[in-house]
Order: structure tokens, then sequence, then C-alpha cells
RNA sequence: GCAUCGGUCGCCGAUUGGUAACGGCUGGCAGUCUGUAAAACUGUCGCGCAUCACGCGCUAUGAAAGUUCAAAUCUUUCCCGAUGCA
């Protein structure tokens, strides 16, 4: 049977490695890093930036958010979301399942699926696994995730095993009413290709929060039913750094090497480099979009933050090694002064950059994964990066102020 | 020039003989943000010190002088503003 994806690695560095995921859509380098795009929109960035400076070669919808506003049928009639939204790209939606986790005050749980007071107007929502699959299906991207409920980082170990093995019965119940959808042509976004199905592919979830034992129950159960590509969800979410890292290195080596592993949320610059190293494909994060609404830059040596008034007459760019059109042309000062002033430009200015940075920084990591050259590159990065980021205590800051 | 009413933090106000750093707004300074309820949120903003935390000291109600144990408050003069009359 033709494939939804195909996968193929083409270099390996360690546990490192570059890749080629082609949808039917467009072709993918990996490891990738995936712009979020909640509702339709890559917020404050248009699709032509995307597309022409930044190459970003898929981009994340949300199946609550659009679920919510303007809604599934609205999306359907309008031929799904590529159609509706221009996006011609790869398209990859989140299931809903983040939302039972960051809504969890909005929401009850049960075995059947979860019900949300819609944030927007109060209303009751439903959402089910089967449902999520049906909104998918109407979105029409390319890379459908299961439904799954995402655990507190630092839950316990009771709590996180009823949680992951509710979440491997839904992902089941995904892939039976994914298939169905399939099968019935529901999927407004198909696309023939060659070699290549035209259909959606679908990826599980593993859960289980930083217990090892629980991640491996959860990689069975999920590698069992079977999927097109596997995603480790729970990390990023209050538990510690170190947690994080000590799953990805037990967990990424153990997941099938012939598909690809999606790390969901993550991360920092340094956390894509350091789960890169460990194994990992794929990233989204929201970081560079909503930090870089709130005045915060991402750059080769670490954070800054835009509103401090050592940049009000500071005339170089975000960042000096930056190609981006936004460090070519507009200084720190510049987009201080639109941040001060409230302009929007300044969220639209700073998000671009970071956008630049997060796929740059990619870019470098294929690069250097392909020269034999990763684990070099991952101490000059990281190097680089914590001049700035390194915390001072209280009182060295005040007195270099 | 005369009369009346006023002058408290960047702005507006509370305090009307008994500890003025009390409220609102605007703005400043800094921090946070990880499958987006976020163009948001948190802290702080008289000065100095301390800071893990609780704090500690000093100054301040247009200016000066006076009355008083005690003055933003009462008195006098001056400065400034608004209004009215010449």
């Amino acid at each position: 049977m033709e494939k939804a994806i195909e996968w193929k690695v083409t270099a390996q560095d360690g546990e490192a490695r570059t890749g080629i995921l082609r949808t039917r859509r467009s072709e993918i380098e990996t490891p990738v890093f995936m712009p979020v795009g909640t509702q339709g929109t890559v917020k404050g960035v248009r699709f032509e930036w995307l597309e022409a400076e930044l190459d970003a070669r898929i981009i994340l919808g949300n199946t609550y958010h659009l679920w919510l506003r303007p809604g599934a049928e609205v999306i359907r009639e309008l031929g799904g979301l590529h159609k509706f939204s221009t996006w011609n790209r790869s398209l990859l939606t989140d299931s809903g399942g983040f939302q039972v986790f960051s809504l969890a005050d909005l929401r009850k749980l049960t075995e059947e699926g979860v019900e949300f007071r819609s944030h927007v107007n109060g209303d009751k929502m439903f959402l089910s696994p089967e449902v999520s699959m049906e909104i998918q299906a109407a979105l029409g991207s390319e890379i459908v995730m299961v439904f799954d409920e995402c655990a507190p980082g630092a839950a316990p170990i009771d709590v996180t095993r009823r949680s992951l093995e509710m979440t491997a019965r839904w992902a089941e119940r995904s892939k039976n009413r994914f298939d169905e959808l399939q099968n019935t042509g529901m999927d407004t976004g198909f696309l023939e290709a060659e070699n290549l199905s035209g259909k959606q592919a679908l990826f599980g979830i593993i859960q289980g929060a930083g217990h090892l034992d629980l991640r491996r129950e959860s990689l069975n159960k999920t590698v069992e039913i079977g999927f097109d590509g596997y995603a480790i969800g729970g990390l990023s979410v209050g538990e510690e750094k170190s947690v994080m890292y000590e799953v990805l290195e037990f967990l990424a080596p153990q997941m099938p090497s012939d598909a690809p592993r999606y790390l969901m949320g993550v991360g920092t610059p340094e956390d894509l480099v350091e789960a890169v190293s460990r194994g990992v494909d794929m990233f989204d994060c929201v970081l560079p979009t909503r930090n870089g609404r709130t005045g915060s830059a991402f750059t080769s040596g670490g954070n800054l933050n835009i509103r401090n008034a050592k940049f009000a007459k500071d005339s170089e760019p975000l960042d000096l090694e930056c190609a981006c059109s936004v460090c070519r042309r507009y200084s720190k000062a510049y987009i201080r002064h639109l941040y001060q002033a409230k302009e929007m430009l300044a969220a639209v200015l700073i998000s671009h950059h970071n956008l630049a940075f997060f796929l740059d920084t990619m870019r470098k990591v294929r690069q250097a994964i392909k020269l034999g050259d990763f684990k070099k590159f991952r101490n000059e990065f990281l190097d680089k990066i914590k001049v700035n980021n390194e915390i001072q205590p209280p009182s060295a800051r005040r007195k270099t102020t």
C-alpha cells in the first residue's frame, strides 16, 4: 500500500541524524523546526515571508482552536485549511490534546473524551479521539496527531500511568476513526503525489512524564498500534530541564529509527540542539513568535530583551551574525522605539527574526550532521549562547548597570 | 494694580494642627514565557541601604519666615496659575 509520507535518513552522526520527509505537499529536510500557527496563522508573520525568505516547509495548526473558531464546518466548506488560508505547503495539526492540559480549569475529563467550556464564549464542547480525527480530516493537514492526554510534567507515577494508559486507548480509537475517514474521502487535503497515497499521515504520541519505565511502556503500546511517525509528548510542561534531557536520552534511541521522531512543543535553541543530539527529528514551539511579540529576541549570543534601556541608542541589528531581512535593515534602537511606542511592527520584526534564527539554526544543525561535525557545532553553539544567558547573582547585576 | 480661589509623585486626587510615601491614571525600569485562553503576565518606581525573606534610615505637600511640644494644615511676605474687576 502506498504510504502517506516517505521518510529517509540521509546522514547520521552519533544519535543525531538528517533526513528527508516527503509529504503529499512538500519535501522537508530534518531535523526541522515547525513554526506554530495555532489559529491558521503564524502570529505576525505573513505566509509570503514564511515561504520566500524563511523557507518554512511545514507549520502547525490547532484542532481545538480552529474548531471553536471559525469552526470545522466553515473550513470544510471552504475546501480545507490549505485553501482557506492559502498555505500550500505542509501542515501538521495538533489534536487538541495539549488543550486538555493547558485549559485544565475549563474541562472535564472522562474515558469517552473531554468536555470543554469554550474559552471564547463558555459554550459546552465535547472533544474525543473520534471528533478530533473528524476535525483534522476537515482541516486536511498532512500530519494528524492522535488525541492524547498530556499529564503535568511533575505528575506522580500513578497519575501518569492512568494518563498514559488512557492515551493508549485513545490512540487506538484515533487510528480506527482516522482510517475510516481516510477510506471515505473525508480528508479535504487529498492530493495525488508520486509514490505517495495522497492521504493524511497519523502520528502517535508517547507520554509518561519523567518516569522512564512508563515512557518505555507508552512507547511499546504506541508502536504496537503502529503509526507513520512517533511524537514525544508531555515534556516542557513544568518538569525540570534535566528530566527532559534524561527522558530524551533514554527514549529517542529506542523509538523506531525508520520513522520521524517529533518532540512536541520544544523548545529553546539550546533544547533543539540538545534534542537533535539525542536523536529527535522534528520540533515545534511557540517561543519564537510569542517571545517575539513580547519583546524578547533569540540570537547567536543568547537572548535579549529589546525593552532594555541599554538598547536605546544601539544602532546594531538584533544579531550581527543573522542574515535575515530584519537584521539586514533595522537597528535595535529602532525596534526598541517601535516596541516602546506600542507599534505592532515591533512584534512583527522580532517574530520574523526569531523564526529566521530558529530555522537557520536547524539548517546549520543539518549541515554539521552531514559533515560529521555535529559534536563540535553543538559545543560551540551552546557556549556562545551561554555568554548572555548566564544568570548573574543579583548583586553583580545591580552593580553593572 | 485690586479681589477671590488655588499650588501635595509625571498627571489627578486623599491627607485640613497629631507618624503625609495612601489611591487612581500615565509612563519608566526589569523579569517571565517551551504541542499559544498570551501584541500577555509579574515585580518595581521619592532618595539611600539591605534583599532568601521580613525590612532599616533619610527627605518631601510652590519658597521663605513665624506661631506651636507638634505645621501640608494656622499667620505673614514672596513666587506661580485660574477667574473677575479696573
